[in-house]
RNA sequence: GCGCCCGUAGCUCAGCCGGAUAGAGCACUUGAUUCCUAAUCAAGGGGUCGCAGGUUCGAGUCCUGCCGGGCGCACCA
């Protein structure tokens, strides 16, 4: 349940029954009546702006709409106490067994506490990682990696129908230097002596070394010394699969798996993009015109104005238009981009989302203006930019060079902290900020490590249930059985608000679905296991809060449901990361 | 020059599609500390939410203009 949408709803109701006593004009439009836990906790467990939003409408006072609110409200059993404040609040603070039943929600729900149907099984097509098929993936690809699938996960847990799609460029120029750099390799497995300098402007990493073998023992010298129209096609097209091999590889690492994989060259080859252009064309959203040089800033040495196929995307909030064709006819990345949403859209994805890296910001206007022409208006694209993330390693800045082929890989930060700590660290600020990875931070036991703090609140009601196993039969734990614990016992502040904040959970799993924003889990995961370890805490001062009671088999059970409840949220949270919950921490 | 993102405590950042006296961690100050696991705990100080206007019952949040930082700016992807 929702806590806050049901007492929404309870508002909106009590609203209606005011309008049909008389005492409120009919029909009035509650859609932005809101119940939200308020700021401050001494405001109580929920507030609700109703009186504020509807005093227009109803051309009165908000605090008499308050006044008449408010005593319905209260005679409301979950409902123990309600006052108006500041302009025309009306704060709810509810009653303990309300919040008990919602422990015991959590606990009969079990894995499924939290998921909705807001999506209604729409479907959503989430596209991530998409990264070059030209080497191994690096850092920074991880975070929009983990960021979409994790999106796409999240998606799924409220109800849309989740496609996880990688979007393959293996059509442009760079595919071209691949292929001459793996050729290089090749001779050089040959036996060929390569001068470094035959590496300026091609791909100089070691990982193309195997593929180059692989070409030598399969073509053996055929092509080492013959014309590159000979060999370029069938050398781009074996390293493009060596990469994406390796990519894939990266990927599962990191446990990360897409349901379809959609190839620009494919895409061209079929004539889809003409079919995109064409259709464009019909709707008289292409001409060709001749583009300025960007102004204040000196022009490309080769700049020459020369007529193009321009895309009309000014008509769609852009802020010029868009050349669609090169200088030597092809296409531009542009215009097979259009054909590969306008393929989605046809294949029934109405809401799409792009996970790219913030570098590629300048591109976000002219993309959406295409899903809106080439959609009719019908189509919806969110692209979400990630920034950098800056690695670390005990605060020094870890050295990247990309010019010498040596750069930290994903796969290597992966093998190094796991793959449960990149997927989580990646989650713990939000997509547009930029992220400090330190890799020796995130292995630490200590609590500035938020992996290791939410871990341990697991690992650590775990530690009780063996314990308390020690002396009842583990059978009587189940959370069925806990369920039926005597949840009126758990009366001590502390333990409520444990409480409210599992109770929290599902609006914030809605809340960070619709924003598409996962890193909200992260800090509620954070928060949680805080609220928790307070608890934990209160024990060491107050024996009598502890979760295994010697003396009180009951009060026992029903902190035991309490912290079962926990593990069965932060297992969630989790399990929406992809990550796996720890047992024990040792 | 234009566009996008960011600007919140000394530091790192939250702030839930406008809500009440803006939060957390680190650091700092003070006190506690033979503990169900082994990150010690509790309390306290600390703010012109970059600046200036505007929108309205109400703005960190929306709009406009500046300032500062990042990214991008035919025919790369």
């Amino acid at each position: 349940m929702n806590v806050f949408k049901y007492l929404r709803d309870v508002v909106a109701s009590e609203i209606e029954a005011i309008s049909a006593a008389g005492d409120l004009p009919a029909d009035l439009d509650t859609s932005n009546v809101n119940v939200e836990p308020p700021r401050e906790v001494s405001h109580g467990d929920a507030a609700t702006n109703a009186a504020l939003v509807l005093a227009k409408q109803a051309r009165c006072k908000p605090r008499d709409i308050a006044e008449m609110l408010s005593p319905r409200l209260l005679a409301r059993d979950e409902v123990v106490a309600v006052d108006i404040a500041g302009p025309g609040f009306v704060n709810l603070r509810l009653a303990d067994g309300f919040w008990q039943d919602r422990l015991r929600d959590v606990l009969v729900a079990g894995a499924d506490y939290g998921i909705s149907n807001i999506g209604e099984g729409r479907a959503v097509n989430v596209e991530y990682v998409s990264a070059n098929p030209t080497g191994p993936l690096h850092v920074g690809h991880g975070r929009g990696t983990v960021f979409g699938d994790v999106l796409a996960s999240l998606l799924t847990h409220v109800g849309y129908n989740v496609t996880r799609e990688y979007y393959i460029n293996d059509a442009g120029a760079q595919v071209d230097v691949l292929g001459r750099s793996v050729h290089l390799r090749y001779r050089e497995a040959l036996g060929e002596e390569i001068p470094a300098e035959a590496y300026e402007g091609a791909y100089p990493g070691d990982y193309l070394v195997p593929v180059g073998q692989a070409l030598a023992t399969k073509h053996g010298d055929k092509f080492q010394a013959s014309p590159e129209g000979e060999w370029l096609a069938s050398f781009c097209g074996d390293a493009v699969d060596a990469m994406m091999n390796y990519i894939r590889d990266d990927l599962a690492a990191l446990g990360v798996r897409h349901d379809v994989f959609t190839s620009e060259r494919a895409l061209v080859e079929r004539g889809q993009v003409d079919t995109a252009f064409a259709a464009l064309e019909a709707d008289e959203l292409i001409y060709t015109g001749v583009l300025e040089p960007p102004k204040g800033k000196p022009p490309p040495d080769d700049w020459e104005p020369r007529p193009q196929s321009l895309f009309r995307s000014t008509g769609f909030g852009d802020d010029v238009d868009r050349p669609l064709k090169k200088s030597d006819g092809s296409w531009t990345y542009f215009a097979t981009d259009i054909a590969y949403h306008a393929d989605k859209v046809s294949r029934g994805f109405l809401d799409m989302i792009d996970v790219w890296g913030a570098d590629h910001g300048g591109y976000v206007k002219r993309m959406g203006a295409a899903v809106k022409a080439l959609s009719g208006g019908e189509a919806a694209l969110d692209v979400k930019l990630c920034q950098l993330v800056k690695l670390l390693d005990g605060g020094e800045p870890v050295r990247m060079s990309k010019r010498s082929g040596q750069f930290v890989t994903l796969r290597d930060v992966v093998d190094r902290v796991g793959k449960d700590v990149v997927r989580f660290i990646m989650l713990t600020r939000k997509n547009d900020a930029a992220l400090d990875f330190d890799l020796t931070q995130v292995t630490e036991q200590s609590r500035d490590n938020p992996v290791f703090y939410v871990q341990y609140a697991h690992a650590r009601v775990c530690s009780v249930f063996r314990n308390a196993a020690a002396e009842v039969p583990a059978a009587a734990f189940t959370p069925a059985k806990l369920a039926a614990a005597p949840l009126d016992r758990l009366t001590h502040p502390a333990e409520l608000d444990l409480i409210r904040r599992l109770a929290a959970w599902p609006r914030v799993v809605e809340a960070a679905a619709l924003a598409h924003e996962p890193h909200r889990l992260a800090f509620y995961l954070h928060d949680l296991a805080a609220d928790f370890h307070l608890l934990w805490n209160k024990g060491k001062e107050e024996p009598a809060v502890r979760f295994i009671v010697a003396d009180d088999t009951e009060i026992t059970r029903a902190r035991l449901a309490l912290i079962s409840a926990v593990t069965v949220v932060i297992a969630a949270g989790l399990g929406i990361f992809g990550v796996e919950p720890a047992k024990e921490m040792r």
